[in-house]
DNA sequence: GTGCGTACTTACCTTCAGGTCAGTGAGGGC
DNA sequence: GCCCTCACTGACCTGAAGGTAAGTACGCAC
């Protein structure tokens, strides 16, 4: 929620997923609810404190639903609200399209390191 | 083109469209191409370094074809390749995600700041 | 010949997202 | 008693993305 106003749709989306891991959590969270120290095994190269912090930012977006249980050792459990779980529907031909770029890609030069085409 | 590998689709598929105004400026070259002052009117906000840059990002992606006409004054076209609208046809549910978010805000709170649901 | 418009490029500077590291408090294993 | 795990929080730092302002080379209008 940095922007705001939106010049158009894609603009206010991308808004929400703005952010280093958030569309790899919000994949992760993918019909299946998470803990914390799940979620961070599920996203690898993500730390506690950029995790919590995007799992706030998606939970503010009400894209994330945060549920707490007052035990002992703590226990959160994260999942997608109805919103989030739309999102990711919205988010699927984006991933397809991505797939096959990674596929020409490695067409292109499998094992190059990345750069431009030349 | 900064990470790689990609963990997934949408991860190879979001780092083509990670840049403040990639989105819109596909977005602004849907069906029709455009002179570099055109894009810039277009795109409220981007400064000439910034969308130079930008456009030359998503020209190495493959997303966008630049066409040089050697005439005085200069003329540059910029226009999507296939890849690039095919692109955009994946990033449409997500704008019309975007445009459903876009209405609830208005309606949970016309003309208020951004911020927390509170 | 001054200034505008074309499409940039360059040097420099600011901002801030994200990373590092340390701390919290309670229970359990050894 | 010590350290581990759980799910965080806060102070501090860094790097890179993006912004600012100026320069470039050309033609045209006035």
């Amino acid at each position: 929620m940095g922007k705001q106003p939106y010049v158009c749709g894609l603009d206010a989306a991308v808004d929400v997923i703005d952010g280093k891991w958030k569309v790899l959590i919000i994949w992760a969270l993918d019909h299946q609810r998470c803990r914390f120290g799940e979620l961070r095994r599920l996203v690898p190269g993500v730390t506690e404190k950029v995790l919590t912090q995007q799992l706030r930012e998606l939970e503010a977006d009400g894209v994330v639903h945060r549920e707490i249980y007052d035990v002992k050792p703590p226990k959160v459990e994260y999942s997608l609200t109805e919103l989030g779980d739309e999102l990711n529907t919205a988010l699927r031909p984006l991933g397809a399209w991505g797939k096959r770029r990674m596929a020409a890609l490695e067409e292109a030069g499998p094992g190059r390191p990345p750069g431009r085409t030349g």
